[in-house]
DNA sequence: GCCAACGTTGGC
DNA sequence: GCCAACGTTGGC
């Protein structure tokens, strides 16, 4: 059991967009970074704990709680000529690219802002907070999950 | 809109 | 293999 933080802009897809998915789930589809894609490939396992942050927001904030219901396999709009993230150099029989599938648990709410959690001690060493992070697949430690499901007031999931 | 912090590409 | 140029991300 690990734990992840994914970054999706608000405007794109939000947490709300997940939660109105058929199954409240999605494949998080168009990953085009290549420590990230070692993650959702190699990594990130069902059952893990998905932190989702809304990037480019005022401000920027997690947003609400997943979970992995399917590892990782090919990313399908790789394959997609017509699809925006469509990239030739990936191959059916050799996948350049991954996705994992995700399903909402509990939202945040009020999200739990940027700023915010600056301020939070636990959370000094989080890869989010570091300076230019810019990582859309970022792994998450045991404590600082634990630390912002109390910042979230998350008790219990699902 | 600005700019820092990256990742990728390609010439050499 | 180095590195400059370029493109992108994302906070502010």
């Amino acid at each position: 059991m690990a734990y992840w933080l994914f970054k999706s802009e608000e405007g794109c897809f939000s947490f709300a967009n997940l939660e109105a998915e058929p199954d409240q789930s999605t494949g998080w589809d168009g990953v085009r970074n290549f420590q990230a894609r070692n993650m959702l490939r190699d990594q990130i396992k069902v059952g893990d704990g998905v932190l989702f942050y809304h990037s480019g927001g005022n401000p920027p904030a997690i947003a609400g709680i997943a979970e992995v219901v399917e590892e990782g396999h090919p990313d399908p709009t790789a394959f997609d000529a017509k699809h925006e993230h469509y990239d030739p150099k990936s191959k059916s029989d050799e996948p350049t690219w991954y996705q994992v599938r995700i399903r909402a648990v509990k939202p945040i709410d009020p999200p739990l802002g940027l700023p915010d959690l600056r301020q939070v001690k636990e959370l000094e060493g989080m890869e989010l907070l570091r300076k230019g992070s810019r990582l859309s697949v970022q792994p998450v430690t045991a404590a600082e999950w634990k630390k912002v499901l109390s910042l979230g007031k998350i008790k219990t999931l699902r």
